[in-house]
DNA sequence: TAACTCATGTAAAAAGTTACATGATTGG
DNA sequence: CCAATCATGTAACTTTTTACATGAGTTA
């Protein structure tokens, strides 16, 4: 039950309409934890009706704003201190390499080779990102830039990785 | 759909049970792509409905064998040779880090010293398996090998981010 | 013979995706 | 006024998780 923290999180910085929050999940936390649309509001309806987000405002075309109120506040402050910590990740694109094998060698390593192209291009997206954002100390940019750090030494990891493993699938398979 | 493929390219290796197929999801594949007993019994019947897979022995304690079939076979291929690549993956771990600020600077410091730590157990266990494993020239293991050594640099750099991200929290948080 | 591992199945709930549906406001 | 963006909602479907249920063979 992330996705309802992730939410309560973002509105612990500052109070947002769903329309606001999918553009978040659209951008910074498209990395960690994406979200559709619909998922948001419904999560929105369920977290209002339970009193952990409360409506603060409306604008036009329909905007409703939510903030958090002292409960969530509680709700998030309890996740983020539980003693579990989840390493595991799902990943089709690594998945699929465990499968190359059944491929040609070629197809195997233009697979690879692809791998390492998108990891090359996301490494360059999120550098310019971090070199054009203007960064005050707000602490909530602060993590922010933290996870954007993370997603930089990440990508170069598994571009040089691909192209490890391009070699070595080169070298290895029949 | 990438757990039918996950069983399609298991079986492409050799023939195996569900329960087979469970370890390989325990251990190996637990890495990139997590799944539960009942998904995966549940996955087999519908592939062999499908013919991508049928029954190619029975033991004892009701253990009934599948084996990939042609069919299986091409859908399996035509899956790895798509054109999209998927880098996206979901860490709550890392959502977590998105809201440290919420917390005080020892709290936010403590859970990344918690992330440090336990990628460094991850990095040892990944290395005691790359050292003991007998490493055979067999091409399904090949693949497995750089599945490995993706979770050995991935498990470094998640450890060297975290210690630098202590750093700086300590550093820039109030 | 008791505990453990092997072995499969299913039901219910929760989470996530895709698609459809609608309408207001704003900027060029 | 037209296109784009803002803004929300929901229905149907797929995927994943959790829990319950059962029984056969193996080992100490």
């Amino acid at each position: 039950m992330s996705l309802r923290h992730a939410l309560l999180g973002l509105l612990a910085e500052k109070p947002a309409s769903g329309y606001d929050l999918l553009k978040r999940f659209e951008t910074s936390l498209a990395m960690v934890w994406p979200a559709q649309q619909s998922q948001i509001y419904g999560e929105l309806a369920k977290l209002n009706e339970g009193g952990l987000i409360e409506i603060t405002g409306t604008g036009a075309r329909n905007r409703r704003e939510y903030g958090i109120t002292d409960a969530g506040r509680a709700e998030l402050r309890e996740w983020l201190t539980e003693p579990g910590l989840d390493l595991a990740f799902r990943s089709a694109a690594l998945l699929r390499v465990f499968f190359l094998w059944t491929l040609t060698r070629e197809e195997g390593t233009a697979y690879l080779e692809r791998f390492a192209r998108e990891n090359r291009e996301r490494l360059a997206t999120l550098e310019a990102i971090r070199d054009n954002v203007e960064w005050t100390g707000d602490p909530a940019q602060i993590a922010g830039w933290l996870i954007l750090e993370y997603g930089i030494r990440g990508s170069r990891t598994a571009e040089e990785w691909a192209r490890w493993a391009t070699e070595q699938l080169t070298e290895h398979l029949p």
